[in-house]
DNA sequence: ATGAAAGCGCTAACAA
DNA sequence: TTGTTAGCGCTTTCAT
């Protein structure tokens, strides 16, 4: 590894000089500034970016917290800040938890070690409790809403768009409905899910949902289950448009019609959905991640909604 | 920011004690350990990984090179290395180039700087006369195939396969197949479709392919013009999934029957073409990407092909 | 305009 | 077993 000592030697100036060349100081003399520029490019020097930064306290990196990396959501959300990140200059380094509160630590701890100028949490294990201390070494941003206001947010309002969601449904005049959900009660959005429910056709029955549904496969599996009850659904609200074109594949293989006998409504306007003309809730995960990149260089700690819309499809 | 010094002092030892303490070396007293785990959980302190990193000149980040960050193919292949990263407690940062040579080489300086362990490259711009002088500072490998000796590669047989895929066609009776394809003739897959193509069917006429296709909407208008040709295609091997559930829905859209009129055949096993029964050829590209990690942290150069296998489906 | 020298936070000889 | 000290590669005063 050729350093700035071996390019200062050779050069026959002194390290400053070399650094002030580097950074485009000026106070350098024309002949000085090419007589290093010469050797930085005959050597094919570049400076050790880690070293600098354990200076400057800065890295143009942002860490990108989230469970998994197979949940269509999360990955929409990723790509949306990878899409900011690449004009900003900025790198992206993916942290992906698997809901283990020791391990989101671990990368919240990365702010504090300076290797990491902000963290992006798309979905987080630990409390707020634990978490908050940490804006004290850079900034926070969360995709989901969070009252504390240290905590810069990019986030959709999802109980607004579940409730709109079946209220859609029982408008279209369905009043036995079925939804589907990605993790359990232990998650948020099922308990808003649930909540929603709720609040639209009055009560949630044993039954009624089903959860870990991640695929198409589990979306057939759900929709068969459904229909092995005594009360069987009128419309499914699937929590992915995979799940969806799943329930669907389960409508034409047991000749039910889509949306006479079943009404299918996915979410996230994913291809899958596109291709069967299935209706869905595009929550616009993308444009969350845009905006949340955005909180996060500059910093913010703005609370940025982002509209949701229901496309309307061949399917309810 | 509390560091080792603050630690040690107010431990009452040196720092190299702690550093021990930090690094689970043996000799160091019991009571010495205990003093500095204590001031240590007080203080809340964590260790700076840059500092360690700089002097270690490892980092436990391997980088991934990729031009897009909204490609199918790309995106697969990085579920599969985050897939085998988060198992083996490493980060990974992902460096978009939009093919960008400039850029590319900045990312393979990562190496240089110390900053990254090893890199991935999914797809370059670069000629590998390039990259290779980086294999000097950290181990790079790729997801084709290189004869180069210090290149280790994770890679599919795409020409096999696509030879296989067209073959498969043309014993189905197809004489008048046409394809799709993402990037032009700038790219290798696109040249070598096309050399399989011409091996198979013997010459290839002009407006047999189509380029830039990446969605359900271009695979579509992709279809829509091979059928307002003198020359229409009965059946079109489409350069992903989506493209060919957008050729799938040409055909619903205009009357012609799958197979019977159009046969489809797509790429990738992805869920818009299981739900649409479209037969496809599968690469496997996650497993592509896992075993690419494997190679870079075990600084590999070995050359594993995966295998690919075709899928039939009611669309051929 | 230029250089010497003091760090950034840590590890790793080397001594003791 | 413990401490001292010399770096890792760079930036940044502070002199000159």
């Amino acid at each position: 590894m050729t350093n700035i000592n071996d390019i200062a030697k050779i050069a026959g100036v002194s390290v400053s000089t070399v650094s002030r060349v580097l950074n485009n100081y000026k106070y350098v003399s024309e002949e000085k500034r090419n007589a290093v520029q010469k050797v930085i490019n005959d050597l094919n020097y570049t400076p050790n970016k880690n070293a600098i930064d354990l200076i400057r306290g800065e890295t143009n990196i942002i860490g990108v917290i989230l469970p998994y990396n197979n949940n269509q959501a999360f990955d929409q959300m990723l790509q949306g800040i990878l899409h900011r990140s690449v004009k900003m200059d900025f790198s992206v380094i993916v942290l992906p938890t698997k809901y283990d509160k020791k391990k989101e630590l671990e990368y919240l701890a990365m702010l504090k070690n300076k290797l990491l100028d902000s963290i992006i949490i798309t979905s987080k294990a630990n409390a707020w409790d634990e978490i908050l201390p940490f804006t004290t070494y850079g900034s926070i941003i969360s995709c989901e809403y969070t009252d504390f206001k240290k905590i810069g947010c990019s986030y959709i309002d999802r109980y607004a768009s579940y409730i709109d969601a079946f209220q859609t449904l029982k408008e279209l005049g369905h009043s036995s409905v079925a939804f589907t959900t990605a993790r359990g009660e232990e998650s948020l959005s099922t308990q808003q899910t649930c909540q929603a429910y709720k609040e639209v056709f009055g009560e949630l029955r044993p039954g009624t949902y089903i959860s870990q549904c991640y695929c198409l496969e589990d979306g057939f599996q759900a929709a068969k289950r459904f229909f092995a009850l005594n009360n069987k659904p009128s419309a499914i609200y699937a929590n992915g448009d995979e799940v969806a074109g799943g329930i669907y594949q389960y409508a034409q293989s047991s000749g039910l019609k889509v949306p006479e006998d079943l009404a299918i409504i996915g979410q996230e306007n994913q291809p899958v959905g596109v291709a069967l003309g299935l209706a869905t809730v595009d929550h616009h995960l993308m444009h969350v991640g845009e905006q949340a990149f955005e909180l996060a260089i500059r910093k913010s700690r703005d609370k940025i909604k982002i509209p949701y819309n229901i496309i309307r499809r061949s399917s309810i």
